[in-house]
DNA sequence: TTGTAACCGAGACGGTACGTCGCGTCTTGCT
DNA sequence: AGCAAGACGCGACGTACCGTCTCGGTTACAA
């Protein structure tokens, strides 16, 4: 009957207090140094903890980074603020603090990065990171349909393209914001791009086939000196 | 005698192909490789040139990665396709398209990565790749006001804060679909995100307090409460 | 086994079986590995031992392996082959073979480099083998003298010193043959190495202040063939 | 043409300084801690020079051991003391002088041992320590043959197989006491080892096919003359 | 034509970090 | 209380690149 036992677990466990302190080394770590010059030996010691520890617990850096930054955007929640536009903005307020502090910039764009050539590391940020905030989208558009403020989309394919969207451009935006543009995504201009959001998507529909506005008469004087005529 | 002589240039010029071969090498080294295992001497080796030259003329690698990813980013043009959404259509399709190259993934979100912590690398990023960008927004709102598809923008200070929102969402959204979401950002993801996005930016005005256009459910005095005063 | 038979008491029914599973290891991982790719990790695992279990035994690996090698020299026995001259061969052939075993040449070498810089380990090894064997030469001269082929030392100090000193010859010499020369210490050469020996000892006498033969002319036939003519 | 010479010599040449002082560090290394304590990353750091340096040069640290070693056998030489015997003793001496210090003890026995299994360490050490340790047997029996002190052999097979003993023996014996026993190898030692020896080889011709005497009677007086006098 | 100065390739150099391995110790739960 | 299992802190391993520094040899312009 022990085989079963055994296998499952013998010996001395896994420290759980360990995994806590390689985390926060992490962090630390890379509000000091950043991502490139983070190593794991720093981290281990900062912890407290061995080399061979960590790497028990990790493939490698980018995972351990991964898992690191991921517990920043455990403290995101979707504040019920009595309308959609006071919601998403207090939502992206929130993104946009957190992208603020340099242990997530170091982190989260690197492991990006390592993640266009590595599948299961892009996995692991999805299932860590993406769909925990990507969640906060669903429900505060459930939430905004139950207040009447969206319309229900019957088409179940469509809702989801529609949340997809909204999610990459609201990430995708701050982050290009804070870390391309390294311009602070203050209340201010959350309140700007929050709005303009919400216009396109309360008006945009399904895409249509033709989105070509096919001008009548060709051109209108102003595109004259364009130098695009030759293009298609 | 020499010795005094300030000779602008003596001794041997440097090697005009060579540039031209690093930077190549550099891209091919990010298509095989990506950015975390391209090593400079590797490049060289590619580029048939010794790793002394290519300190001579790049400070590190990153430095070295933005100029090559730059030179990628030559092609954008702002086609002339009659229409101010035609035209953003066809400018992004152009950008998602050059961000699906693997040299573009592999590299960019690493310099960016890294320019978190470096001024220096940042300037570098704005002045090869990113203005390069942001200039397409101003120059295709120009040709939309002239034909007449936007009102002229009295305040420059809020045009500029328009013009960088503009790029913020188009830039960061396309990233954000093709890196981290990992989807295709095909013709007709690109119909759908700049109908939302154009649709925003005919009715998004300068940030009014009240940013809820209409609500169906009529209730307007939620959204007093929401917006800046309560906090959170 | 053992243990389902007594429930009572969970003491250390398997000591003694352990010792001899690890001590059997210990040897075949000496065959199959070698000293220094030999780890006491593995050791255990091919004894079905913890490792707790073997540092409860032995210090460390210079330990265990000297009572390891030290079985193998237990099957040494002076035989009773007639003669001083046969009784050597004897020994000296069983010597040459238990050296010859992969498992006595990985170990025995390594742990005297380990114990020259440790007297304990130094210690351990006489006792274990070294005395073992110094044993059979204090035997096989007592038989000799029994027999007469030898005459009694009065001086037991120079007895000692002159029975170290076969026993360095003999093992010494047998131990270069097959370590450091690499040859095979087979009845040839066992049989040309013990005439000499035995040669010389039956001439050699205590050591004197004036070692110079000179005979340059010739050698006189006395000394000559000594020996030689016991044989045929 | 440079392609030639390029083949040859290119880039910075290696520093002859850089291996005189990782030997002569190897050496202080040996003193200070032994081999099993010795680490390479050590003895780079003494001989400042990086890890790498050391690792371009040599395999391992066995190699490293053989050469460091090797150089301590470079001060053995032949004396010309007017007798073979005289000759004899002065160069066991030498060597046995040798094999006391620590740098020689500790690392000596650990390579032979690491050689047990691996074939070209076994090879390098021959060729570094043994065939030159060899010659001096060669020479010094060419030497008393030409004072008339030895007979010439006329079978060159027998004279090798000799010459293999007389080397085996010398230098077994003198290892085995130094380092096995433990016990210094004085002058008084080396001259009753070498008494011996040399008894034995005057007198040990061509190994004989019956050496098994079996006479149970057992043998008289011959024998016994051989002890005390000292017929040399 | 000849200097001379900066270039070029090759590759060794002192370093730093990597990820792995073995050591000997220390929990665990089971028996 | 001893056992197997196995995680732990430690520290050396051998490798890979880093960015720098010789080397011998090659341009190209100026004297």
């Amino acid at each position: 009957m022990q085989s079963r036992t055994r296998s499952v677990r013998a010996g001395r466990p896994r420290s759980a207090a360990a995994d806590a302190a390689i985390l926060a080394a992490t962090r630390a770590a890379l509000v000091e140094l950043g991502w490139s010059k983070l190593t794991l030996g720093d981290v281990a010691t900062r912890a407290g903890v061995a080399k061979t520890t960590l790497y028990r617990r990790w493939a490698g850096k980018s995972e351990l980074v991964v898992d690191a930054v991921a517990g920043l955007f455990d403290e995101l929640r979707l504040p019920d603020r009595g309308s959609l536009a006071a919601d998403l903005e207090g939502v992206v307020l929130q993104f946009a603090r957190i992208l603020a502090r340099p242990e997530a910039q170091s982190g989260l764009m690197a492991v990006i990065a390592e993640a266009t050539r590595d599948e299961a590391l892009r996995n692991r940020i999805r299932a860590s990171i993406v769909d925990r905030q990507k969640r906060l989208v669903l429900e505060g558009r459930a939430r905004a349909q139950s207040r009447g403020e969206l319309p229900r989309e019957p088409d179940p394919e469509e809702a989801a393209r529609t949340a997809d969207l909204i999610f990459d451009m609201v990430a995708g935006t701050v982050v290009h914001r804070t870390l391309v543009s390294a311009e602070p995504a203050d209340e201010a201009w959350v309140r700007h791009f929050t709005r303009v959001l919400l216009t396109g998507l309360r008006s945009g529909g399904p895409p249509e086939p033709s989105p070509l506005p096919r001008n009548p008469g060709g051109r209108e004087g102003g595109t004259a000196r364009a130098e695009g005529d030759s293009g298609d």
